[in-house]
DNA sequence: GCCCCAAACAACGA
DNA sequence: CTCGTTGTTTGGGG
């Protein structure tokens, strides 16, 4: 559910509160979703300290120094949770645990989905926030795939990692690019608008979050979308919004979004 | 071009005509479509006498004793000739040639796509007139694929060899299935109707081209056809006949055939 | 709404 | 109208 804006602003958050504490301990509910053995984590963790939060797309990366770094992807129901030691047995359907010496950090999740990795290799497909996803590579990614859909397209985490299902809308909607355009059909200058759009997008994005849920660590603020947003009937420019699946997803969009086919 | 009806038929003409014959050469036009080094065909087959020819789905194997045997398919517009000697000259678009003593047999093609292969690998995926075609495995096959397209089912030469984009529509016809159908979604009378169908339709094919062209040895003779039949408009039945682009091929079907969906 | 895999499907060239 | 290969899409399960 969360993407690249709320996991931006969780990642400040959750630093915040849990800033140079030391691991006491962790534990794993379920095995199935954490993809490392107990005995090799607590190994490797207990008694260091939390040096950073990281995101990389929709993952959080709690990093505890020399490579031992830990994984967090919420899926699409994942929930997280900072506890007193004694009331982690009241959150239900648990997956995972850190154990500070106050407080204990936890990741839950009714759906099941949740994954947590330990050490996880890092690969070379940028963030929509890093520094190496360019007008460039944007432009040459494109090229590339000329015939996909460009909301799968901006969808696809081998592309960009970060952008999903709400923000693609959101994006298209700012660029003025119609969610159904085939990749290889859209002229320069729209690809570079939506290139533009992805970083004006996201970042206002998470100065919205901060600004409507300032201390959000799980969840998500989506109150202030100007597309894909159910409680809207038409955009800020009067144009009332289309809800249809494209590419497979539910997808909103408007007439004043132009179709390269 | 040809389908497995007209393969039949070619089969037995060429061996009428060929039978017991002695090769004394052969030659290779377009070593991009003979997947063998000429060497290596000549020192296997050169002074062998032609044993038998078979028909294997769409290829017509040419058995000269002792694993040595030439596979011949000819694509879309592959054409075979027996002329003498001399006239092999005039012949445009060779691929390939044996030579017996007195005539010459050649494969050519305009749109060069005909291949020939020397001791091809069996293997085991039945031929629709084969003994291990049963409605057992027919219905097992269909089983396995229950959201493929029937018609894209009937073609594939995976499932059954020799079903080719024409008798795919008259059996198609015969058993009053509809082409837009779903494997899965076909009550299993219909599936039983379907094997059926493509027993009586290719053998009946084979019939009515040896009737009406028995010395039939290259091209396809198809006037006699159901449905796929360019020149009807409508089916004996009385229907009109629609031709549609089905599973992206040119299908001919009407209204008698029930869609399973 | 997410990601992975497998299967189906479409496009192209030979 | 044929077959393979490649890339894209779709559907199901976790």
């Amino acid at each position: 559910m969360p993407e690249l804006p709320d996991l931006e602003v969780y990642k400040t958050n959750l630093f915040n509160r849990l800033t140079s504490k030391r691991l006491a301990g962790l534990e794993v509910y379920n095995p199935q979703k954490v993809r490392a053995p107990k005995a090799a984590m607590l190994e490797g963790l207990a008694g260091r300290e939390l040096l950073r939060i990281e995101r990389v797309g929709k993952e959080l990366l709690f990093d505890f120094g020399g490579n031992r770094t830990l994984a967090a992807h919420l899926m699409l129901n994942g929930t997280i949770s900072i506890v007193p030691q004694e009331a982690a047995g009241s959150i239900g359907f648990k997956i995972f645990a850190l154990c500070f010496e106050r407080e204990t950090l936890v990741f839950s999740d009714m759906g099941g989905l949740c994954t947590i990795r330990y050490m996880p290799v890092p690969d070379k497909t940028p963030d929509a926030f890093a520094a190496s996803f360019t007008l460039e590579y944007f432009l040459r990614a494109a090229h590339a795939k000329p015939r996909m859909n460009i909301k799968a397209f901006l969808i696809d985490q081998k592309i960009v990692k970060g952008i999903g299902n709400a923000y693609a809308d959101e994006i298209l909607w700012a660029a003025r690019v119609s969610p159904h355009s085939l990749v290889g059909k859209i002229p320069e200058d729209s690809l570079m608008a939506l290139h533009r759009a992805i970083g004006s997008v996201l970042h206002e994005a998470v100065d919205s979050i901060q600004k409507i849920s300032p201390d959000i660590i799980t969840g998500e603020e989506r109150s202030f979308l100007k597309v894909h947003n159910k409680r809207l009937k038409k955009t800020e420019t009067g144009y009332p919004i289309t809800v249809e699946r494209v590419a497979s997803k539910i997808t909103y969009y408007t007439a004043e979004q132009v179709a390269y086919l």
